[in-house]
Formats: structure tokens, C-alpha cells, sequence
RNA sequence: GGCGGCAUAGCCAAGUGGUAAGGCAGCGGUCUGCAAAACCGUUAUUCACCGGUUCAAAUCCGGUUGCCGCCUCCA
């Protein structure tokens, strides 16, 4: 079996070898940590997450890295504005991404660089550029020449004399070409700045993950990662940087995900219909979140609904009631790994195919019914399989980032959610499923059906099973 | 203006040459006092529209319409 992924840079799908066998370099862009962060970076994040996952699991040796930008103008803004130093600001909301994150189980990258503490390698960075004349200086400024690289625009598929047809006004018109970008700024008063041969300034917004990528990968590397719309400018300046630095291949494969949008309508501060990730965390399940966002192709927009995400609901509350009805069906999961069945086997295909998780958990959910089925059914043969099946789920799930509690965990969470916002107490439904329960024994059904309906109307469904009634919170 | 993407059942969503996965919702059935959960069956002779290539197209090519993204900070 190889791995197939869709390669920015040729717009087609391609086999993937990585440079050493069975390692994988991987440098995702992360956040600017100046705001808190949106189901937009919750995706970006999820995404990379289940690809360095799935790697893992087919055998490579990952090494991943994921950085932080922390020294920006939005982070001098804002930390301008409110009064307090810009390292407060980085550091506040990169611990809030650190919640965000763990809370949806995201697994921590190798090495997370910050921008503040790779400053020497920055440096020595556009000190290469400098000395190779494709970056010039302005007063205090340093800045990147496109015209020095004959590749520009080559990742986002644009032609220089094209863009400058249609190029606005220049801001700075000592740039020698509007393209061209800062990697060196000079800093104004009450800036933070680091010094340089240059003159005391920062980084510019691209610099970074070129400088970071180099020290933690070196000049090439396997699979770099990031939204869509980093493509331009910011991986296509990268890539200049990079290449025009050391003349090799930056990166190897390119891959972009796509965006969230919110009821069709791009989250965008104008319609101030920014969606936090600790917001919805309040709302729903750190698992469903995943569930929602892995079930569109990683390259296809998504749409954030509250319908969409009802569904995610009902699909891990079918997992799970599988999980429960399995363990008390076939016992606890653990004991020897099973071989990896035809569900994951076919799972894993979906993967290999670019990375399809939609097509992934399609399998997924395949495999519920197969093994509810086992269970209605009474095939001599039934319990292993379904020990089998169960086996492929959860590996699924491992490689999903979900599944990661008991099924008794998560409806005890379930039921916390409901007794809460319905300000019933647990005893309270215990008293009233006895009380249904002599009813049904002195087949005062009327009485029995009244007290689920006022329950129903709470959210809180019956389930009579052969030893007793349970409850649990409907859709 | 330049570049790119998408249009598949009531809704969401896979499927890039061989005859339409999966989820949610709906309907019929099994089970149940009745339900719920679960399972079985059913729900697109058809993949925006028009033309072309092919033995064969949702899948390739051309055109039309509609929606969207990037080109400016942005996951």
C-alpha cells in the first residue's frame, strides 16, 4: 500500500515518498497568538493531527513541528490597546490554545518553536539573503526581492507580470517591486526589537517559518502544512526565501486545508461571526467537534451548522451505544491486539487516499452496523467477530482522535450535560423510572407512559433493557 | 481584471472511465405492553445544464449557468 496526497505545488495527487524511508519531516503552520483561537484553527490543527497520526500508525518515524508566531504587528496592536506588553498577549492566548487543543484531544507536536526564541537563526537567515543579494535594504528595513528568484509564484500558480498588472499602489515606493516583502522591520518606538546588523527591529511575517523549518528539518524537508490561504503570500514568500537561500526543494509536498465557514458565510471580522473553539467546546462534545470536522475531505470547505453538528451528535452517540452494547456483550476491550480486520484494512485505504476521512468514517460506521448485527443475530462465530470489528473501530477512533473514553464515560458526561440544563437532579429520574416501573408491573401503562413523556420533554429518553431501564439524553 | 475550486437523493457527504459508500431525516418490517436502542428492507435508472470522446462517463474534453475562495491580516 502507498500513501497518495494532493501536492499544492502540482495540483495533483501524488505518491508519497518521503526523502529517508520510513521518516516523515512535517513543519504545519501554526497560529499568531493574538486573539483566542476559532473552529477555523480547530480544523487546521485537527487535520495535521489525524495525517501525523495516520503516519504514525502506518509505521513512520514522524517528527512534527508546529510553531508559534509570537511577535507580530496584530500581537503589538492589540497589545498597544489594551496596555499590556506583547509578551503577555503571545503567552496568554498560547495557553489558551494549549485548553482548546488538549480539550480536543490533539496530540503535542515534536517541537512547537516560538518565533522570540529562534531570533539568532532568523538573523542569520536574512543574513544569507543579504549577502546573496536578493534582499536589500531600506533605512532600517530588509527586504526580499521577487525578481532575484525566477520561481516566484510557481506554489500558487501566479505569474509576477500578472499580479502586477492588477497590483495596488505601492505603500512603500521604495520597494523595487510591490511584491516584495519584509523580512527584516525596523522597529518604531515602543516596539519590541532584537538587535541586528540592520538595526534594532523584527521579523517579518514570513521570515519565520522558513528560519524554524531550517533549524528543526533542514533545507528540505517531507510535507508542510497549513490552511488555503497561507498559500499566498506567505508559502509562496516561504518558498522564496527558502530556495532562493539554499537552492534546493523547500518542501516536498504541499498540503492546504480547506476553510469552516459558518451558515455559508466565511467567518470574517466584518461580519463579526468569529466562532471560538472555547465556545462551542461549551456546547458540544470535544469528540463530536472532530467527528463534524473529519467527516468532510480535508480539502473541501466545511460548514459550521448547528444542524451539522446535532448529526455529529447522533453519529458518536451510535459509536458509543455500539462500544457499551459490545463490552457488555463481548467484555472489555484490551487483551492481545487483534490482527487489523477488513474494516480497518478498508479504512486504511480511504487514508492511503489522500488522507479521506469522510470516506474513513463512512467504513467506520460500516463496521457499527456489521457488529450490531452479530449482536441481534446468533451466529456460533459471533463474539470474535465482533471483538474483531471492535478492534478495527477503535483503532479507527485512534487514528481519529476520538473513541477516547469508556462508553460508561461518556454518557456519564452525556447525562451531566442534561441534568444541568434542565435542573433535574439524577436521584430525581431514578425515582421517576422505579416509579414507571411498578406502574408497567401493575400494567398501569397510562401512568407508566406519562412519566417517560414528561421526561421526553426534557431531553431525557428511556431505554428498557432486558436487565432494567436506563436513561439517556436524546438528539 | 488575474488565478483556482465546487455543483451527487429531503439534508450532510464519499466516489476522477466500468455501471451511485456512509451519516441524519422519512417510510415499511422484526423486537417491545407501547416505545427507545438495534437490525432488515426501502428512499438518486441517476450525479447543475448542453454538446463531444469512448464498447462504457458522475468521473475525460468543450461550452453554459450558479455558488465560493485567493489575489489584503487571516486556519
Amino acid at each position: 500500500m502507498t500513501i497518495r496526497i494532493y501536492n499544492t505545488m502540482s495540483r495533483s495527487k501524488e505518491t508519497f515518498e518521503p526523502m529517508s524511508p520510513g521518516k516523515v519531516s512535517v513543519y504545519v503552520c501554526g497560529p499568531t497568538v493574538y486573539d483566542s483561537c476559532h473552529v477555523g484553527h480547530a480544523r487546521s490543527v485537527v487535520v495535521f493531527d489525524v495525517i501525523v497520526r495516520y503516519l504514525r500508525e502506518r509505521g513512520f518515524e514522524v517528527m512534527y513541528i508546529r510553531n508559534f508566531t509570537d511577535v507580530d504587528d496584530k500581537i503589538i496592536e492589540r497589545a498597544n490597546r489594551l496596555g499590556m506588553d506583547p509578551m503577555e498577549i503571545s503567552e496568554k492566548y498560547i495557553q489558551e490554545f494549549y485548553e482548546d487543543m488538549d480539550a480536543l484531544h490533539v496530540l503535542r507536536a515534536d517541537h512547537e518553536p516560538r518565533v522570540t526564541r529562534y531570533m539568532e537563526d532568523i538573523k542569520a537567515f536574512v543574513g544569507k539573503l543579504v549577502d546573496s543579494g536578493m534582499a536589500y535594504r531600506i533605512d532600517g528595513d530588509v527586504y526580499y526581492s521577487v525578481e532575484s528568484f525566477n520561481g516566484y509564484g510557481k506554489l500558487s500558480g501566479r505569474k509576477l507580470e500578472d499580479m502586477e498588472a492588477g497590483a495596488r499602489v505601492g505603500i512603500n515606493a521604495k520597494k523595487r517591486n510591490p511584491f516584495d516583502f519584509a523580512l527584516w522591520k525596523s522597529a518604531k518606538p515602543g516596539e519590541p526589537a532584537w538587535d541586528s546588523p540592520w538595526g534594532p527591529g523584527r521579523p517579518g511575517w514570513h521570515i519565520e517559518c522558513s528560519a524554524m523549518a531550517w533549524r528543526h528539518l533542514g533545507e528540505t524537508f517531507d510535507i508542510h502544512g497549513g490552511g488555503k490561504d497561507l498559500i499566498f503570500p506567505h508559502h509562496e514568500n516561504e518558498v522564496a526565501q527558502s530556495e532562493g537561500a539554499f537552492g534546493r526543494p523547500f518542501a516536498r509536498y504541499w498540503v492546504h486545508n480547506g476553510f469552516v465557514n459558518i451558515d455559508q458565510e466565511k467567518m470574517s471580522k466584518s461580519l463579526g461571526n468569529f466562532l471560538m473553539i472555547k465556545d462551542v467546546r461549551r456546547r458540544y462534545h470535544p469528540e463530536t467537534i472532530r467527528l463534524f470536522l473529519l467527516s468532510n475531505h480535508y480539502r473541501s470547505p466545511v460548514d459550521f451548522t448547528d444542524k451539522a453538528m446535532d448529526e455529529a451528535r447522533a453519529g458518536l452517540d451510535r459509536i458509543y451505544t455500539f462500544l457499551e452494547r459490545a463490552e457488555a456483550t463481548a467484555g472489555a476491550p484490551g487483551g492481545s491486539p487483534a490482527e487489523p480486520g477488513q474494516y480497518w484494512q478498508r479504512f486504511a485505504e480511504a487514508m492511503d487516499d489522500d488522507f479521506n476521512t469522510a470516506l474513513g468514517v463512512g467504513v467506520l460506521f460500516e463496521g457499527v452496523r456489521a457488529a450490531n448485527g452479530l449482536m441481534d443475530g446468533s451466529a456460533d462465530d459471533a463474539l470474535p467477530r465482533i471483538r474483531a470489528i471492535r478492534d478495527d473501530i477503535l483503532r479507527m477512533g485512534e487514528v481519529l482522535g476520538i473513541l477516547n473514553e469508556t462508553p460508561a464515560a461518556y454518557f456519564t458526561g452525556r447525562r451531566a450535560g442534561v441534568l444541568e440544563t434542565e435542573s433535574i437532579d439524577a436521584a430525581k429520574i431514578e425515582a421517576l423510572i422505579k416509579e414507571r416501573a411498578e406502574a408497567r408491573k401493575a400494567k398501569d401503562f397510562a401512568r407508566a407512559d406519562a412519566i417517560r413523556d414528561e421526561l421526553a420533554e426534557k431531553n431525557i429518553v428511556l431505554e428498557d433493557r432486558p436487565d432494567g431501564t436506563i436513561w439517556k439524553v436524546g438528539g
